[in-house]
RNA sequence: GGUACUCUGGCAGAACGGUUAUGCGUGGGCCUGCAAAGCCUAUACAAGGGGGUUCGACUCCCUCGGGUACCUCCA
């Protein structure tokens, strides 16, 4: 599997022969989770579901960063503490994102339950002199690592003509950056070099470091955490070890709306809650992944229905296969085992989610048309089926599962449908069809048979 | 201002130095008691502008322009 790398910016081979090891940054838990960091989120995931379809085993780190200046802001403007602030939205990304379907990483480490191998790290960072402490804090040195700026390919000389870097005497050069802040307001940790707590960048080092080793596979973000916040931790953890950080960086391309960066200043962040309330998580992750990760995508009405439109057809095509039960047949193993390659190879090519998209669509539509041609017998069916089910659980979209009792109730009303249809009927045939639409039961009929299909509820559609 | 990325038909989005991408949408049809769903079929002569290389460029090179992001916290 080749995947481009931000650093190298060549696509670098990722090695599955053993446990491939993956280090997200998270969030910020200090306000609602919006559809930016779904999209990196559900990236990963499909990223994951799909090494471990593979055989291929994953550790998956993704950090919390549950201690910052805008928690401390928030906790301030609501009276309470940062704590309860990092601890509600901590619990607020849990249930948006299992709703979101995404599986649980390995570890969650928070910035706080790790304070002291932070400070294990400064200090060596320290002993190292690449750090030094001034009276406002300890600084990393930019100067004492030449590299600085290779992952952004930002030359030093530029940043600082940027001229909207803070002005901090005590630092030696602007561009130093903080890995402990002194501080006597809450909350607070003791260090050796005084009470604080620790900068932004350096909780990521040292615990990537601690959770994956010094070297690892893959180490991702969205695509504004290239700079400082990757280029710093990059400054830190190779002067720490003196070897390479991740192997390969992958980075998400921000949502868009209309064009514009969501921002809490223009208004325009779309949290998740919002959108799962509206459209649900099988249309997000369709949207999500409809274009290359890498690429900005636009979060708009249209593409989202055009995701609609696609679920529908998988819908109909997952209960087409489950009813299956032609005597016609056609053959069709060689065309699906086709398709699933194109899926794979696909995912292969740099994480192409849009053309595994469209290999995943082409076999919906194939199953759709042997049903429509009543060609769908079992066993093509079964074939299908679980490549069907393959390509669903590596997309992380679920069909919501039914008991068998309603199953039960849906086959009587259709058994009575039928038997009025035959006496013609109609209008009596028709009112049990509407009776079952408002169960979202959608009825299909077919020359042989008549099949249902549970529609899942779509807020926005109404 | 600097840096990175990007610019394909109404929208989304590929491949490839020379062949129809594909999907959504739209038109028509099939199926049906009627619908719905689905299927079939037709439909776009697209490549930001200008130069160049080439027998031939959407694909390579140069240049001008637009967009987004980053340069400050940000997924």
């Amino acid at each position: 599997m080749k995947i481009q790398d931000t650093l190298s910016n060549t696509e670098k081979e990722l090695d599955i022969s053993k446990k491939v090891k993956i280090y997200l940054c998270g969030v910020t838990v200090y306000d609602e989770s919006h559809i930016g960091h779904a999209r990196t989120i559900i990236v990963f995931d499909v990223l994951r579901k799909y090494l471990d379809s593979k055989g291929v085993e994953v550790e998956f780190i993704q950090n919390f960063t549950d201690i910052d200046d805008k928690i401390i802001n928030r906790a301030q403007t609501e009276n309470t503490t940062a704590k309860i602030i990092s601890t509600k939205y901590i619990n607020d990304y849990f249930k948006d994102f299992d709703e979101l379907n995404v599986k649980r990483a390995t570890n969650y480490p928070k910035a706080t339950e790790h304070i002291e191998d932070i400070i294990k790290f400064i200090e060596k960072l320290i002993e190292k002199q690449v750090a030094y402490i001034t009276k406002n804090g300890v600084y990393f040195s930019i100067s004492k690592f030449p590299e600085y700026g290779k992952l952004s390919k930002k030359k030093i000389d530029e940043l600082l003509s940027g001229a909207r870097i803070e002005v901090d005497e005590a630092k030696k050069d602007p561009l130093d950056f903080a890995v402990w802040k002194f501080s006597d307001g809450e909350p607070v940790w003791n260090s050796p070099w005084g009470k604080g707590r620790p900068g932004w960048h350096i909780e990521c080092s040292a615990m990537s470091t601690k959770y994956l080793g010094e070297n690892f596979d893959i180490h991702g973000g969205g695509r504004d955490l290239i700079f400082p916040h990757h280029e710093n931790e990059i400054a830190q953890s190779e002067s720490f070890t003196g070897a390479p950080f991740a192997k390969i960086w992958v980075h998400v391309g921000m949502v868009t709306i209309n064009g514009e960066k969501m921002s809490k200043s223009l208004g325009n962040v779309k949290s998740i809650k919002h959108v799962l309330e509206n459209w649900g998580s099988n249309i997000i992750r369709l949207f999500c992944l409809s274009g290359h990760y890498s690429k900005p995508i636009d979060y708009s009405e249209e593409l989202l229905k055009e995701s609609l439109t696609k679920w529908r057809q998988v819908e109909t095509c997952y209960y087409e296969l489950i009813h299956a039960n032609s005597k016609n047949h056609e053959e069709i193993s060689s065309k699906i085992k086709k398709i699933g390659l194109e899926f794979d190879n696909a995912l292969d090519d740099d994480f192409n989610t849009h053309l595994a998209l469209s290999a995943f669509f082409q076999l919906v539509k194939e199953a759709n048309r042997l049903a429509a041609e009543e060609k769908l017998g079992k066993d093509d069916a079964q074939i299908i089926k679980t490549e069907f089910e393959r390509m669903l659980e590596i997309l992380g979209l679920t069909i919501p599962k039914m008991t068998e009792d309603e199953k039960q109730k849906i086959d009587d009303l259709i058994a009575s449908r039928e038997q009025l249809r035959k006496e013609k009927q109609f209008e009596d045939a028709d009112k049990i069809r509407e009776k079952l639409n408002e169960m979202s039961i959608e009825l299909i009929d077919h020359k042989e048979n008549t099949i249902w299909m549970k529609k899942e509820n779509i807020k926005a559609e109404n």
